[in-house]
DNA sequence: TATGAATGAGAATTCATTCAT
DNA sequence: GATGAATGAATTCTCATTCAT
């Protein structure tokens, strides 16, 4: 299963199997439905050979936790953001948000059982979601701040809305983008990738109204 | 629990406490690390007496998600919307939209336990996503198109987009404005609603992106 | 169910249906696979209204082998045999046991459910066989020896044979014909009742040897 | 339990054990009275293990009746009969039916227990009593037709009798036989086995009726 | 170290019996 | 008397976890 991208931490061979197995088997049913039986066949092991490598079945879960959050925002990958972010400074906007979003899905393609699993054990579990926000989330809207900072200071975004809206405006088109591509795809047809993006960036950049500045002023006028 | 809004669907009494009772446990814990005698213990009858009124714990979660699409689409509650958009005829766009939204958001805030629970175990089983698709996201969307093609039609909205880029980008900031007060309320503390409302409609109408048109044609030669 | 036989034994009418009721469905799943809701729902009552007339399951049990214990040995039906074998006196032995057989047989063919039930019972619970044994066998056997000796005494049976044993005959191959006609019904096509019981009563009365006395005095010099 | 005779049939020990335990419950009580935690105790283990080796206590009934018929029609006993059989030609048909009865008595006492329960179970299931057909009675009917023509052929049997009817006068003796032996030992009690066989034999041989054939030719004449 | 059989606590479910109406 | 909803003890079955090999 190269998609859940466990390699390259430096992890026993045994435990990232079972990792991959767990991960996939979680995906499928939810912690609680998933047996360790399960597991154990899908990772190719003994049952007993799961609980020399993880104390408990939710020490399993942790684990997987432990990992996305590291494939997430550890090195591996906040890199390439990094990279895009600082290779911004003569891009507009929009070019900067398409190469944002296109790694950021294609990462989301590559976690996405993973984020399925933890994303459904954070509804439960208070400590599952710390994680998630201490590791995931608030890194993530500090970095964004820098780069909308710097957008706005070079007059590229409003300056009139909060960081945390524009923030909120990027992930909600994009999870629900993801929704439809992940949970819904034999109802939403989609075209290719690249013109969907631009549709996606295009309403985040000028939103739903017309974009005629004069029917904007009239706008509260009109009947 | 008046938030659970069983009420007015004519159920005997005791299915009504046991739907209470198995939203709160499901809501809490998942459908299936929750268990029938705390469901009972919950609903202060005898662990037994569940099984009278629903023959497996999994016809508890039918019994749920069809009373949750009862009130989200049915005639309970689609009326409502349905009045905003036909009395909607000499107002703005972001008039409207904040009157949908906030009846909206208030409807969500009324089902968010069973919503939670039906969202969760969507995406494990293909049968209840297909429910929930058939009798609610795909009425919604069908109502909204009706309602775009309006405001469209009036030069209230842009005409070169489709519509469900339209419904995602409201929904993806709905969706995440809800996720924020209901799953981390304490870590984005919110002005009062209306405010909130503003700015989310203001984004989801406008973009994040500069509002002068000039920078709007100069964008592309910017380096 | 005018097969069950339940009539003329003054009951109150509601434990007349209930044991009528209880015989059936013991008889078509056993004592312990049946459920009190069944019977009550085939007696066309509340479950409740049995536990009126039986203070337990077991009890209704207790009942049905009363019951059937009345039905055969009591009054209502020894009578029959015993006018039989009173008249028996200028009949062949042929004759009298076809009338007895077919009288006997007519009887399982009325009582056959109840005493699939008891019979079954019996197999499990001491008290039961021991009830049958002192109600059903053992005046039967009683009877017969009696009967027996009248026809020993006449030349009609062998006098070189105990009661016992022919008694057994008897029974054996009237026990082996009833199965045969009510469980492997399929399986055994049989002529008409009348044909099957003179072959019946052939071979008990003749055996399966060789009728010729040549040969049956010569059997033992065969090798 | 040297009676229960599933030696031989190369099964996992804990497998044999459970069967063994399970023989003995369900001849107690049943199958539907029985329990799968006295199950357990009888065999030695925690309840949780028989369901390693059945999926369902349904599947302990079938694994019974499965041994049942093996050992009874299986290689491992046929063979005797066959062998009893075939080495018939120069006997009598009384020396004969003796080895086979009591060859068949004997394997009736070591399975009695497991014939008790598939018989019990037979009575209220269809498939039950289809495989107790098509393993059991089926083939021994056949073979033993084969065995009654050749008595036949040389004079040793009665020609004018079907072969089901003299089947059934051997069935229903030997079966009658051994209901008193097992179910009413306390009530019959009985001599040597051999002087019992020889006057089973007797009366299937020969009948009830007097010997004499002056009177057998004469019998319909009296009054 | 790896195994997988065995465990037993705990889950869902059934059902005889009770009792307020 | 009759009802049938409610009960809860008992039952079948599951599965995370242990441990001897």
């Amino acid at each position: 299963m190269d998609t859940q991208n466990l390699s390259g931490l430096d992890l026993p061979e045994k435990e990232h199997k079972i990792l991959e197995a767990a991960i996939k088997v979680f995906s499928e049913k939810g912690f609680s439905a998933a047996t360790t039986s399960e597991i154990a066949k899908n990772a190719g092991i003994a049952e007993g050979t799961i609980f020399r490598y993880f104390k408990t079945k939710k020490d399993i879960l942790r684990g997987i936790l432990v990992h996305t959050i590291n494939i997430i925002s550890g090195k591996l990958v906040l890199s390439s953001i990094e990279k895009i972010l600082a290779a911004s400074d003569g891009k507009d906007v929009r070019t900067i948000l398409k190469e944002v979003l296109y790694d950021r899905l294609k990462l989301v393609d590559s976690v996405f059982p993973m984020a399925r699993v933890i994303l459904t054990e954070s509804l439960f579990h208070d400590d599952v979601r710390e994680a998630i926000y201490q590791n995931i989330i608030s890194p993530a809207v500090e970095m964004f701040k820098v780069f909308l900072a710097k957008a706005i200071e070079r007059g590229m975004i409003r300056d009139d809305i909060d960081p945390e809206i524009v923030l909120r405006s990027i992930m909600g088109n994009a999870a629900v983008f993801i929704a439809q591509r992940k949970l819904f795809s034999d109802k939403f047809l989609m075209e290719d990738m690249d013109k969907e993006l631009d549709k996606l960036i295009d309403v985040i950049m000028y939103g739903i109204a017309v974009k005629n500045p004069d029917y904007i002023k009239s706008d509260k006028d009109l009947t």
